[in-house]
DNA sequence: TGCACATGTAATCATTCGATAACTTCTTAG
DNA sequence: CTAAGAAGTTATCGAATGATTACATGTGCA
């Protein structure tokens, strides 16, 4: 058995430095979005990528550069998916094209099932006293109003109720609400539906992925 | 000057327990809430508190146990600020009472003053993989849910904009987006003015309100 | 072929942090 | 006045963690 494992794990090492990256990064952004930004640990990112520890920390440096690169890669896709969504307007099964409003929103429910991207945001949107997390962290939730401002031609109260929802659909990510729904409680129920019209099954998808453990 | 701060420090020692366990826990508000959970130190919380560090660990057993104790005090606080706006029907200066999602707006608008109490909730909220933090934040979350449906009378669609606005407003406070209005940034003073109508000017006075550091 | 570089790992270090133990000092009831 | 308990500290420990160093191994190219 000794030897079939260290075949494997033969096999499996000896990626190309690039791919490799990409692999710790998609660990990083579970780990980060589970544990928070000091809670999350390198070891603990490495494990989750299959890597040693210190490999991690030399590809990155530090692991604030690690946190830093997964925020910026995480809000790349959203802005990515949100342009997408912007572009697209090919008509519905109706004929009709969405208010790009809806195109919009519907991408971010889509985004729902990532839930270690959502929270990395998360977690570096209440870390603001720092002085690094903090300043970046600012300057990628002001790159998201600028898009919906000037991309997509939100209005001011437009694009503060997209966020002020987008936040609310955030938070009962990182609560694990979605928890208390499946065990029934009928509070949890009302709350989910109040504050994920159309979108429940999405996150009740999220919850049912497994998150990277230890 | 030895001598004289030694007697300063005595004269400052010797509380009741109980009034010492008040400025611990108004101490941990604002250090939880600068750091969240993992980041801060039982260590940091003491010298915010004038005590030692292993005093706050005895009086609460684990920092766990401390976190728990201020998230408890935090959504106690909240519920009470809410429900006294909601039994205060004095008219206003117009003579009319406002409706009641008016006055429990405007007294969650009151505590973005209080930075910790807000971030110490924050925190908890996207610690929901956690199992004793995570459970107990959704229980709280549930709690301050039912009391806008059941006592406030707020419909499903109600609570879910309050709420939401509640964590967008959360979260420009976390990522202290107040600092980039006041350094000019023309992009965050039009997010904060959409974010924070009529209730820019205290954010700005929570803003300059002083944090423990180090 | 063989060497130079890229891809990794094992071992280890210094710090930090929560927790515990043992001790000191003040206060107060009898 | 004095013992007993309350209030609080100093010293210290063990575990966890980010980072560093040195080493091993595979791979492509002249």
């Amino acid at each position: 058995m000794s030897s079939v494992t260290t075949t494997l794990h033969d096999t499996a090492t000896r990626m190309r430095a690039e791919d490799r990256r990409e692999l710790i990064l998609e660990a990083a952004t579970a780990v980060f979005g589970e544990r928070g930004y000091v809670g999350a640990t390198t070891d603990a990112v490495a494990r989750a990528a299959g890597v040693s520890q210190p490999y991690v920390v030399r590809m990155f440096g530090t692991k604030e550069a690690l946190f830093l690169e997964v925020l910026h890669r995480a809000i790349a896709r959203l802005m990515g998916t949100f342009r997408a969504a912007l572009a697209d307007t090919t008509p519905g099964p109706d004929g009709t094209v969405e208010h790009p409003a809806a195109r919009i929103g519907r991408a971010y429910a889509d985004m729902l099932s990532n839930r270690g991207l959502l929270l990395s945001m998360m977690h570096a949107f209440v870390l603001g006293a720092d002085p690094v997390i903090g300043k970046a962290a600012r300057t990628c939730f002001l790159d998201v109003y600028r898009f919906l401002r000037v991309e997509a031609g939100f209005s001011k109260e437009e694009a503060d109720v997209f966020l002020a929802h987008g936040m609310m659909m955030n938070t009962m990510v990182g609560l694990r609400m979605a928890d208390e729904y499946e065990d029934g409680n009928p509070c949890a129920i009302d709350l989910l539906e109040a504050a994920m019209p159309h979108k429940l099954d999405l996150l009740l998808n999220a919850n049912a992925e497994s998150a990277p453990t230890s």
